[in-house]
DNA sequence: TTAAACTTTCAAAAAAAATTGAAAATATTT
DNA sequence: AAATATTTTCAATTTTTTTTGAAAGTTTAA
């Protein structure tokens, strides 16, 4: 298999990892563009490889810099913008991690805690309320748990995560 | 907060939550009233409470069993198919991730091992494997950490989670 | 074996999400 | 300050996903 060939293969690859996660599929084809591209590329680089529109493209590096995944790199005595994605896949992974676990753990946790303020008068809620709690224990843990994996380093983590399973 | 306007909320909250993890909406929305149901539903009463249609009724809860999270139960003297979801939420997230390992994370681990076979004659690849032999660490590492997550008991597994972050 | 009860399938329709492309906005150079 | 280059926005369009509902299939009971 020739290196062009493989790059297209990953960037499919990952389009398609990242859709069955909900994250638009050419969001994550520009990531994967970005990663195995040896050197920063403009928006009119990434419109001519993916064969996409402009404001396509735009619309999701625009996204990427969102997640902290990719920045903007400027090349000297030119006008255009160029793009570069964060190599460490380590760092990438945490990011990912932190921001959805911000933008959607957190949120399912304020509203459970919401409704465990259920009218209970006549015990009726019992079962409702219990069912919460065990939503929250899970919840909760996971979210320490990833807590855990965003601040800590990866050689450490893993060293220890290892250690547990002997 | 009456306990019916509750469970209202709560179906919409697990139906949201799933929509931005790539899972159908309305397959979370079957699950949740399921696990807010004191008794097994059939498929008439879901169609009802969620206003749905019997197709989607019907595939939504066959893929639900496809997860292992949701099961028929059988009244006797009736003739339709009741279903029951599992109520220990421990279980229910361990299922799940055990489901998209297998059917997403897996995948991606041995496209990217077949990815690492490209042509590299001349050492032109080198940063494209440096770049696969990394996400192979993170994917191995991640799928390595949620076997554990799945194979161990909640309170086993916390207390050791727990311990590593002091 | 027939009929009624119930479940499954799937083509068509509807809804949701993603994409386009051109106009507007912004930034840079002359 | 005008011209040019570049980026951003967003209404309209296209694509993808989900949903419907009726027909076909299956199971149970009489």
């Amino acid at each position: 298999m020739k290196l062009n060939e493989a790059k297209e293969k990953f960037i499919q690859t990952w389009g398609s990892l990242a859709s069955s996660w909900g994250i638009n599929r050419t969001m994550a084809m520009v990531h994967a563009l970005l990663l195995v591209s040896e050197t920063p590329l403009s928006t009119d680089e990434i419109m001519e490889t993916l064969l996409i529109s402009r404001g396509n493209a735009n619309m999701n590096i625009r996204e990427l810099m969102g997640w902290g995944i990719v920045r903007k790199e400027l090349k000297m005595g030119e006008r255009k913008e160029f793009f570069v994605a964060d190599k460490d896949i380590w760092n990438v992974f945490k990011q990912i991690v932190k921001e959805r676990r911000k933008r959607e753990l957190e949120p399912v946790i304020a509203s459970i805690e919401e409704l465990k303020k259920v009218d209970n008068g006549n015990g009726e809620a019992g079962e409702f309320l219990a069912l919460m709690d065990s939503l929250l224990h899970v919840t909760t843990k996971a979210s320490v748990l990833l807590d855990l994996a965003v601040k800590s380093d990866e050689n450490w983590l893993m060293s220890k995560l290892l250690k547990l399973i002997k």
